[in-house]
This record gives C-alpha cells, sequence and structure tokens, in this order.
RNA sequence: GGGCGGAUAGCUCAGCUGGUUAGAGCGCUUCUCUUACACAGAAGAGGUCGCAGGUUCGAGUCCUGUUCCGCCCACCA
C-alpha cells in the first residue's frame, strides 16, 4: 500500500472553518470574469437572529446555485447582508431593559436608539458568523445593512417618491392594534387561529317599547362601541324595526336600527350589531349608512372614556362585568361555545384588536398592476409554477399597506408636522421650516416603517441605488430570488412592486421558493412546542456537508420536509465514503507509472465507467436547468456509490496490480471520474469536496506521470470548471449494455454463495458457456474473479462447453455457469431455484407475448416495441437454457454421484 | 367559502417531457473486520403507487370525481 497517512474516517471538524477562511480570504468570493452575471441578493437575517434552520435552508440552495454559477465560469455574485427587524429587535431590547429594571418609556427615544445600536454591534455579527459555519461562499466585502447609510438613503427616497406620486397618503383608518407592542401592524402580521370562544346572544332593546332585538356577539366589551343594529332588509322578523332606535346595553345610548344586505340571515340570531370602531366589516357598513364611529378602547387595551362605568378597565375584564351587569339587567339571552377565529399578532401571539388610528399607507393598486403582468408575461418565472397563482391572487385583491410603526427602531418617516399651522413636509433631508407656513416649529413624524418597506428595496438598495453605481449597472437586476415560500407577500411581492416602480425592471427574473424544514414528525418547528433543530448542534455532530445534503435532497422545490437523523447519519456516511474512495483514488496514482510505455486501450469498465460519468454529468446538468437540485444530488450519490464504488473502483484494484501501462492508464481514468465527480458534489457539500480536491490536485502534481486536466488544476475546487460531457456518442450507451452481463453473473455467482454458505476466503472454480460473450467475459476474467471471488487458475470460458457432472448449474441472461464443488452440491435446491427462476422468466416471457401480440406492436413507437421484442427474445432464450438444466436435473444426471 | 400541497416498501421520502419487472435511506433477515471505507462490504425479504372512473397500444406519472391529512387566503357577528 502507497505511503498515505489519512485517516480511515473523514473528520469534517478539522477541515471546514480552515477551508472556509481560506476560501474567503483568497477572494473566491468575489465575482470575476466577463459577461452576463449571476446575481442573487441573499434574504437578509435578521440582526440578532440566532442560527436557526431556516437559515441553513436558504443557504443550502443559494450556495449551491452560487457555487455552481462560479464553477460554471459566469462572473457570480451573491450580495449578504442583514435586516434591522425592527419590531422583533425593539421586544427583544424591551425584554433586555425589563430585566435590567429599568424600560424604554424611562430611557428616552434617543437613549434608546442608542443601546439599539450597541445592542446590533455587539449580536449584529453572530449571524453572519454563522452563516460562514455553513459555508455561504457570499461577498462580505458587499455586505449591507437595512439601516446603513446608503440603505437609510433608499428608503427615504422611495418614500419621498411613492408621497409625490400620491401612492402614499395618512389618516384614520381601521387598522390591527397591537396593544402590547403598542404599535399598528400590518393585516400580513395578523395570523389567524382557530379558538374556542363563546358566541353572547343579548337584547337589544328598542327605545320606547318591550320589544327588543336579539344579537349575538363574540366579543360583549365592543358593545359599548356600536353605533347601529343592522338587519337583513328582507327579513320578516326585524323589518319592522328598521328605522326605530335601539339602545345600548348599559349606557343607554341611543343607536339606530339599519338595513344592509351583508346581514346574513341564517346566522346567529339573524341580526347585527355594528362597531365601525372594531371591526372591519362592521366599518365597511358604517361607511354605507354614514354612522359615527366610537373608539371603545384605548392603545393598552383598556377600556376608553366611551365606555362609560367601564372605562379604565382591561378589555377582557370589561367583557366579564359588562355581561354580568347585563345578566343582572335581564338583557342577556344565552351563552354558547363557539368555534372561532381569533386575529393574533405575528410577534407576540396576543389578540390584536381592530381599531380607528392615524396612519401612513402606501396605496397599492397601482403598484400590483405592474408586478401581476412581470409575471404573467413570464418576464419573472416562479418556481414551483404554483405559487404564481399564489402570488397572483393576492395581488389582485390587495389591500393598501400600513407602514407606520409606533416604533423607535427603524426608518423614521421623512415627514415633518407643523406646530403652526398643523401641514405636513415631506422632504428627503429635514427641513428647516415649515413648507407651507415657514414656520419652524416643526417636528418629525415619531413613526417609524414597516420592517418589510425598507426589505422591498433589498435587491437595488444593496447595490447602491438610488445612485447610479457601478454595481447597480452591472448586477441589476438581479439573477434570481430564492427565499421560503412563507414570506412571498411579504418581500417577494413586495420587491417585484418597488423594483419595477423604482427601477423600471424586474428585480429579479426567476422567483424560486423553497420548502419550509419541519421537524421529523412533520410539525412546524416552534420554540413553544420545544422542536427546534439546532443547525450547529448538527453541524457539529454530522458536519456541515452532511446537513446541506439532507437539506437539498430528498425533497423538491416548494416542498416542506421532515429532517430526521437518519437521512443526516447517511449523508455524514456518504461524505466519509467520499474519503475513502479518494484514499484508494490516491494509493491508485502513487501506484502507477511515470508514463505508458505502449498505447494502452480502455477495459470494459473504464469504458463503462467512463460513459456513466457523462450520462450523469448530462442528466444533472439537464436537472439544475431545471432546479432540480434534490433529483440531481440523489443521482450522483447513487452514482457514485452504487457504479463509481461499487463497481469500477474495485475492478480498478484489479487493473492497478497488473501494474506497468494499465495501472498507468487506470489511474488516469480514476482521476477523470474522481475529480468530475468531486467537481459535480461541490456546490451540495463543498467542504469535504475541497479537502479531497486539494490532496487529489498535490498528489497528481508530485507524480511524475502529472495525471489531471489538460488545463491544468486550478488552486482551489471552488474556482474549478464544471465538469462537461460533450455530445452523446454511440459508444457510450454501448458500453454500458456491454457491462451489464458481467455484473448479472457477478450477481448470480455472489447469490450462489450465499445460497450456499460458501465462507468469503474461499475461492471457487466456475466454467462458463458464455456463447456470444466468450471474448468479452475472456476479456474480463481477472475482475470477474476478483468480483465473485473465484479461483483465477480454476475459471474456465468457453464459448460452448459441455457441462460439467456434479456440479451447480447457473443461468444469466445468455450466460450458462457451472460450479463443480463438491461440498456445495444440493441438486434439490438446485432443482427449487431454477424451477423459480424459470417460473419468473416464463411469467415475463407470456407478458411479452401478450404485450406483443396486442395493438402495442402496432401502435407504440418502432423503438420502444423493437425494445420490447428484444427483451422477449433474450429472455426465451434464458427460459430455453433453465429447461435444459431443469430437465437435466430432474433425470438425475447430477445425482449420480450424490448416491455414491 | 375559495385556492394549494400531500397520500408510493415497516418508517422517512425520491420518482417533472406517460414507455411496460417502481427506487433510495433507515429498519429487518443471513453472512463478512476480503489489502479505501464496519460511518463498510455481499446476498435477501418487503409495495394491487389513497379510492373510483376516464384518456391511451401503454398511467405512480395526464384528466374528472372522491376520501383523509396539512397549509394559504377570505369581513359570517
Amino acid at each position: 500500500m502507497a505511503d498515505i497517512q489519512l485517516q480511515k474516517t473523514y473528520d469534517f471538524s478539522t477541515v471546514e472553518e480552515r477551508l472556509y477562511e481560506w476560501w474567503e480570504q483568497s477572494g473566491y468570493f468575489r465575482p470575476r470574469g466577463e459577461g452576463s452575471p449571476f446575481v442573487i441578493s441573499m434574504p437578509p437575517p435578521n440582526v440578532t437572529d440566532r442560527l436557526h434552520i431556516g437559515h441553513a435552508m436558504f443557504v443550502a440552495v443559494e450556495d449551491l446555485m452560487i457555487r455552481h454559477s462560479r464553477m460554471k465560469g459566469v462572473p457570480t455574485l451573491w450580495v449578504p447582508g442583514s435586516d434591522h427587524a425592527s419590531i422583533a429587535t425593539e421586544l427583544q431590547l424591551k425584554k433586555q431593559l425589563e430585566s435590567e429594571g429599568t424600560s424604554s418609556s424611562e430611557l428616552g427615544r434617543e437613549a434608546f436608539l442608542e443601546r439599539a445600536w450597541e445592542w446590533k454591534d455587539k449580536y449584529g455579527g453572530i449571524i453572519t458568523e454563522q452563516l460562514r459555519r455553513l459555508g455561504a461562499s457570499c461577498d462580505w466585502q458587499r455586505e449591507r445593512f437595512t439601516m446603513d447609510e446608503g440603505l437609510s438613503r433608499a428608503v427615504i427616497e422611495s418614500f419621498v417618491r411613492l408621497y409625490e406620486k400620491g401612492l402614499i397618503y395618512r389618516g384614520d383608518y381601521l387598522i390591527n392594534w397591537s396593544p402590547g407592542l403598542q404599535t399598528a401592524v400590518s393585516d400580513l402580521e395578523v395570523e389567524y387561529t382557530e379558538e374556542i370562544g363563546t358566541l353572547y346572544h343579548f337584547k337589544y332593546p328598542i327605545e320606547g317599547s318591550d320589544e327588543h332585538i336579539p344579537v349575538a356577539t363574540t366579543r360583549p366589551e365592543t358593545i359599548l362601541g356600536d353605533t347601529a343594529v343592522a338587519v337583513h332588509p328582507e327579513d320578516d322578523r326585524y323589518r319592522q324595526f328598521v328605522g326605530q332606535t335601539c339602545l345600548v346595553p348599559m349606557l343607554n345610548r341611543r343607536i339606530p336600527v339599519i338595513e344592509d344586505d351583508y346581514v346574513d340571515r341564517e346566522f346567529g340570531t339573524g341580526a347585527l350589531k355594528i362597531t365601525p370602531g372594531h371591526d372591519p366589516a362592521d366599518y365597511e357598513v358604517g361607511k354605507r349608512h354614514d354612522l359615527p364611529i366610537v373608539n371603545a378602547l384605548n392603545k393598552d387595551a383598556t377600556m376608553s372614556e366611551a365606555a362609560g362605568p367601564y372605562a379604565g378597565l382591561d378589555r377582557y375584564e370589561c367583557r366579564e362585568n359588562l355581561w354580568a351587569d347585563m345578566e343582572a339587567a335581564g338583557l342577556t339571552i344565552k351563552t354558547e361555545e363557539y368555534l372561532q377565529q381569533v386575529p393574533r399578532s405575528q410577534r407576540g401571539g396576543e389578540i390584536v384588536e381592530p381599531m380607528i388610528s392615524t396612519q401612513w399607507f402606501v396605496s397599492m393598486e397601482m403598484l400590483a398592476e405592474p408586478a401581476i403582468e412581470a409575471v404573467r408575461e413570464g418576464r419573472i418565472k416562479v418556481v414551483p409554477e404554483r405559487f404564481a397563482k399564489v402570488y397572483f391572487n393576492w395581488l389582485e385583491n390587495i389591500r393598501d399597506w400600513c407602514i407606520s410603526r409606533q416604533l423607535w427602531w427603524g426608518h423614521r418617516i421623512p415627514a415633518w408636522h407643523c406646530g403652526d399651522c398643523g401641514e405636513i413636509t415631506i422632504a428627503r433631508e429635514a427641513p428647516a421650516q415649515c413648507a407651507a407656513c415657514e414656520s419652524t416649529s416643526i417636528e418629525q413624524d415619531p413613526d417609524v416603517l414597516d420592517t418589510w418597506f425598507s426589505s422591498a428595496l433589498w435587491p437595488f438598495s444593496t447595490l447602491g441605488w438610488p445612485t447610479e453605481t457601478e454595481d447597480l449597472r452591472t448586477y441589476y437586476p438581479t439573477t434570481l430570488m430564492e427565499t421560503g415560500y412563507d414570506i412571498l407577500f411579504f418581500w417577494v411581492a413586495r420587491m417585484i412592486m418597488t423594483g419595477l416602480e423604482f427601477t423600471g425592471q424586474v428585480p429579479f427574473s426567476t422567483v424560486y421558493l423553497h420548502g419550509l424544514v419541519r421537524d421529523a414528525d412533520g410539525r412546524k418547528m416552534s420554540k413553544t412546542l420545544g422542536n427546534v433543530i439546532d443547525p450547529l448542534e448538527i453541524m457539529d455532530e454530522f458536519g456541515t456537508d452532511a446537513l446541506r445534503f439532507t437539506l437539498l435532497t430528498g425533497s423538491s422545490p416548494g416542498q416542506d420536509m421532515s429532517l430526521s437523523m437518519e437521512r443526516l447519519a447517511a449523508n455524514r456516511n456518504f461524505a466519509n465514503k467520499l474519503w475513502n474512495a479518494g484514499r484508494l483514488v490516491l494509493n491508485a496514482i502513487e501506484a502507477a507509472p511515470a508514463e505508458p510505455a505502449g498505447d494502452p486501450t480502455r477495459t470494459d469498465s473504464d469504458r463503462w465507467i467512463l460513459s456513466r460519468m457523462n450520462q450523469v454529468i448530462r442528466s444533472v446538468d439537464r436537472l439544475f436547468e431545471r432546479h432540480q437540485y434534490g433529483e440531481a444530488g440523489r443521482q450522483i450519490y447513487e452514482f457514485f456509490w452504487s457504479e463509481f464504488a461499487d463497481w469500477h473502483l474495485e475492478i480498478s484494484k484489479i487493473q492497478t496490480g497488473e501494474g506497468g501501462d494499465r495501472a498507468w492508464l487506470t489511474a488516469r481514468i480514476l482521476v477523470h471520474v474522481y475529480h468530475s465527480t468531486l467537481r459535480l458534489l461541490h456546490p451540495f457539500m463543498p467542504f469535504v469536496t475541497e479537502e479531497l480536491y486539494g490532496l487529489l490536485k498535490s498528489a497528481c502534481e508530485r507524480h511524475p506521470a502529472q495525471f489531471g486536466p489538460r488545463r491544468g488544476w486550478e488552486d482551489a475546487l471552488i474556482i474549478a470548471n464544471w465538469p462537461e460531457a460533450g455530445p452523446v456518442e454511440p459508444w457510450e450507451s454501448e458500453s454500458v449494455a456491454a457491462f451489464t452481463p458481467l455484473q448479472e453473473l457477478v450477481v448470480a455467482i455472489r447469490y450462489l454463495r450465499s445460497e450456499r454458505e460458501v465462507q468469503a476466503a474461499q475461492k471457487i472454480p466456475v466454467a462458463i458457456k458464455a456463447g456470444d460473450l466468450a471474448a468479452f467475459l475472456e476479456a474480463n476474467r481477472a475482475a470477474l474473479a476478483w468480483l465473485a471471488r473465484l479461483d483465477p487458475e480454476a475459471v474456465q470460458i468457453e464459448a460452448d462447453l459441455e457441462p460439467p457432472e456434479d456440479a451447480i448449474p447457473l443461468v444469466v441472461g445468455q450466460i450458462e455457469a457451472y460450479i463443480p464443488l463438491e461440498g456445495l452440491r444440493d441438486p434439490e435446491q438446485d432443482r427449487l431455484r431454477i424451477a423459480k427462476e424459470l417460473e419468473a422468466v416464463g411469467e415475463q416471457v407470456e407478458r411479452l407475448e401478450t404485450l406483443l401480440a396486442s395493438q402495442f406492436s402496432e401502435r407504440a413507437p418502432a423503438e420502444v416495441v423493437g425494445k420490447e421484442r428484444e427483451k422477449l427474445e433474450a429472455l426465451q432464450g434464458t427460459a430455453s437454457k433453465l429447461e435444459d438444466q431443469l430437465a437435466t436435473l430432474e433425470s438425475g444426471k447430477w445425482r449420480r454421484s450424490q448416491n455414491q
């Protein structure tokens, strides 16, 4: 064995960090070369995030694309960065302040923001360090932050432009209010959960009568904000009350009974209380009927002055007290359990209250239209396609976007309120005076923008927009946007809208959406469930490559996947297999002579593996084009393990052992195939492949034969050329077909060995009646003997031969083999085995005969029919051989000696 | 109420231009520490591809319907 001191097990822990630093320092992450570039903007993680499995997913997918593109020789840029995550960060910081016994209000805005920046500086780098751990080959020199100077300028610029175009407005509207966070949130930030609640039925008394209208509500406290009772115009039960006046329970406020066909007569009592201040549907009804709006809640979700005696109570306390009082007043009817959709804040999980409030909005309809067109016309392709439908559906029914947040951490709205005339001045720079009255008593709007407002600009703001920078010219529009489907609306749709609005171009031409990673039981990972898988722990245990390969295979685009430890372990084993196969290849290189004496020709196994290699490269290319990365990875895995390692590497041992020209050519081919596989695999498993590439390269460079690519070795695999298969050659499929009989024969002999419990060490003889395949088998005699553990001296291969007596018969396609081995004979078992095989083959023959006798022969393409016909002929040949053997066995010919 | 996805081996999942004996990993059975690898090697068992129709010479793959599970969107109190 050659003198190569490599451990038997691949130890990723000593490799990953070293290689990453080397790559980064070598500048490999920066775009190189000429031509149309491939660009991805990284979805910016929140500054204060810790690495979670979602990050691992996007890095795996995007880095795969980036590395592939880079190896293709395309100038490749992956722009990294992070997001200030206004609301999430502010929440965390508030928690921290609380633990310190202080609060944001105590600190005041400025001190709070100082703390926020400190926090960002301290924790903001953690996530980017962790992305390095995943192997993300992004251009860190172009790293951006949503609140850095350039991006802030982009935010202000876009706000002002939208405002000037009349697409931003401010006003009092019903918005979702988060009482705990004390801010408005957008529709998207509200999640509806199905919960069992109570439906309260009660009486709405008619003024000046004993009659009442029965009404039902899930939120009795909102009764205090009612401004009408509505009934269906054709509802005979209540029609007579329309136009009369009801009295709000406990307040005796007078409100009208109105008619509106929004009311569903079938549901509940068939009459509806209208609370325009606290219900979106009621708000619409209120607008139609010009009803007043009563705001019954304060910002902290306690009851407002409008609630009269209940003012100051918490909303739920009020609900209880009010209901008790109503009960005492005889106004209640009944309560019942009711399954309802409860709106909860995506952040804190608290129940969100619809509330009237002064906020800033973006008018979306005009922005949505071009965004719809861009996808419809195919200027943006969505992968998988089905999400385009979801995208259209959302944009076609889009509602205005509430962009103001009553928070401090974020981009402050560039609006200045005049203390004198009340006018608002919108400006790119802080103005000195009011634009309307020139008063200097102006103050900037306290609100900040929704964090997604700045993210929406990400693909171009990171490249310098609004300045026409070199980067913007070169790398915009970007090529592809890759992210989870869960932020299609939050982010992707908005980027498309702003991209078209501000740059006049689509921000990217493909949207690739990956699925969500779930736990082994298919559940969503969440902190409350306690089933969160920490990628850092996974990487410690299995290595980054195993994690990445696991995330990339075994799923298809947009499809959720479960992460199982079994698959992680299997892929860690795969990395180890690569490693050990590498060691063998290195041995073969060491063993090879400096140069061939003659002109060695390839063996059948050589031709076979080279053909398969080309086929796999083509297949992988095809799959990559269609974003079928999982299937591509699977095919490389199968090829490497089940074909290259299991067959060709085994045979190569024989070939290397022959020495001389054979050993030289064998090494050369091993280097080629192994090198190609490393390159195919590099985007999936960057670390182990780079490490092995280094070992392969130096072994080849040390060796006088100078094996390796014609263009020479690159310094690193990360910048090596993607393998090319060239056009399909006829010899490829021929070589693959030619090799099959050898494999089948080997498997058959191994089966027999296993069946007869032959010791592994025992080399057995065989006589082979090979017909047309005699020359082929003769050429592969050594390989056959090695693979099937035969005694090379006792392998007899003839086109035709008289079956030896007292031998175990085997039929493999067109080949008959006889194993003349005393101790192993068991004619009865042979008979059973052959009968069974004959039955199976017979069934196939019958099936094919029927098939070929049917319309199939006329209707199916000649090629397909021909293939089946050939198959039938081969099977018929096999069947007749089996029949012969069976007849011989039954005649007792081979039984004679048993009775001796 | 709309829309989408899933249902394939005991388990977790691939299988994307329909081609006729459906694959992998794990698990299971038997053997082997054979000079790359026991994170391995060899052999094997195991599936009417949710159900019902249809199109087709041919369907896991296309169409229709249907059941169960999951997700998204939506103003039934």
